[in-house]
DNA sequence: CTAAAAAAATGATGTATGTCATCTTTCCAT
DNA sequence: ATGGAAAGATGACATACATCATTTTTTTAG
């Protein structure tokens, strides 16, 4: 129901967001109208390239848990995100997730394996209902070809993304569940606002890289602690500076 | 010695890499006679692009454990390394190292943090003898927009790097120690052949993300089940399915 | 509205791995 | 060559966390 509030904003008209939603249908969201894309990186686009970027792109509506695409097969396009909540993971050996990202309204989504010429190396699907955009591989390729500004700005983003990474693989190394979990709560707060955390036990615990049923257990003590609040599967933050202080420097 | 010999391959004359290596001189090695470029992203530079890669670089001898660059200071320029092993890697809340990444001859070091415009996020050092040639920002910037080769080489490397990562956040997160310490052996045998690998056991701990006691136990185990042989500081794949089987899928 | 399935919660138990303390070997500068 | 420092090795011990088994709650579909 809040997804549901915030999905119409994105639209033009509520009767075109009730076509996407209820029915499935492929209708075109304009990316002139389009409220995700100004903190994305096609934000400064201007009149004609909007045109140009509304032709080759096709817009889907996709239900909760549905894949975008899959570790080990090749891209064809890029998809980005006009509303809605994505999971970008790896299986491990025994098949459990790591969930390596959140994506939330405006990124874009799997063009690291486009340029990088090897087949997807992680997976990405839907945590809730999605209003989702594809551009293909061409058109793609063409725009980075040609649009400088759009170029920089991948490059920026891959390489903000490199960075994060390698916070990551050290926290992952070095710090205790307990301590991930705060940081986790904190990106994921950060993710989701203004609305609150709604994930699985499961998901959470597979982004933190922990069992679930211990990721249970910690959420009970921070429940305990007065630093969350706990109403069913919704995470409500209620002392991010404490959070910060159990997440640890960084 | 043997890194003694493979720096002179790279340099024109015995007598330049004297200079080079024991008076720390910053005698150019021009690119043109770099047998490490071949493997790098200048690999396939003809021979004006090559006069003007040389004519913005400079040149410098490192001795061993000796920083490039540093965590939260801000680039300047990029590091091409033409001999020599250097270790990428973070500081952790206590300090402790985790090594994300150890580069060898022809890779070009930090460029990422260039490209986000944010502080590094990582530091670099020596873990040898190294030749290191430095571009500056602004010549190398001005390579990345007019050569558009270059320029896609260097998105393909973020990609892989990216993709890479993803994978090492996933080993970090599901497998046990043995397991990692298998698949960084295999990296690191990559890394450092036709040589052995040449790393003290503190930063092959902090590499695999252990404690240093945790990870020696572990190397006898391997010894003992004949799939290395240690040599003191130097360490020998005996049987490297071995420890593809060790290290499990992937 | 209800039944079945999925998710969440809780307890009991085992173990891989970190920590601390000590000793030995190797390295390196003088 | 030699002595001090760094690196490597080993043992004893503690514990954070995974695993398994079971129960309760919530969600979903018919």
């Amino acid at each position: 129901m809040s997804s549901f509030h915030k999905m119409s904003i994105n639209c033009n008209f509520i009767s075109e967001t009730l076509d996407c939603m209820l029915e499935k249908s492929h209708k075109h969201v304009s990316c002139a109208s389009c409220s995700a894309r100004k903190d994305s990186l096609f934000g400064n686009y201007c009149d004609h390239e909007l045109d140009e970027l509304d032709e080759s792109k096709s817009c889907n509506y996709y239900k909760k848990n549905q894949p975008l695409f899959i570790e080990g097969s090749f891209p064809r396009g890029v998809f980005c995100l006009n509303g809605g909540k994505v999971k970008v993971f790896t299986r491990g050996d025994e098949g459990k997730e790591q969930i390596i990202h959140i994506a939330k309204e405006g990124e874009i989504i799997g063009f690291r394996a486009m340029f990088s010429g090897e087949p997807y190396k992680v997976s990405a699907s839907t945590l809730e209902e999605c209003n989702i955009c594809y551009i293909g591989k061409e058109d793609f390729l063409n725009m980075i070809e040609s649009n400088a500004v759009l170029r920089n700005g991948i490059m920026k983003e891959l390489s903000k993304e490199l960075g994060e990474r390698a916070v990551f693989i050290t926290n992952m190394a070095q710090k205790s569940v307990r301590e991930r979990l705060a940081f986790a709560l904190l990106i994921l707060h950060d993710v989701y606002k203004p609305e609150q955390i709604n994930l699985t036990r499961e998901d959470l615990a597979n982004f933190v890289g922990t069992a679930t049923e211990t990721l249970i257990r910690l959420l009970k003590d921070f429940k305990e602690e007065g630093v969350i609040e706990i109403h069913t599967r919704k995470l409500e933050i209620v002392d991010a500076n404490k959070l910060e202080r159990i997440a640890g420097a960084r």
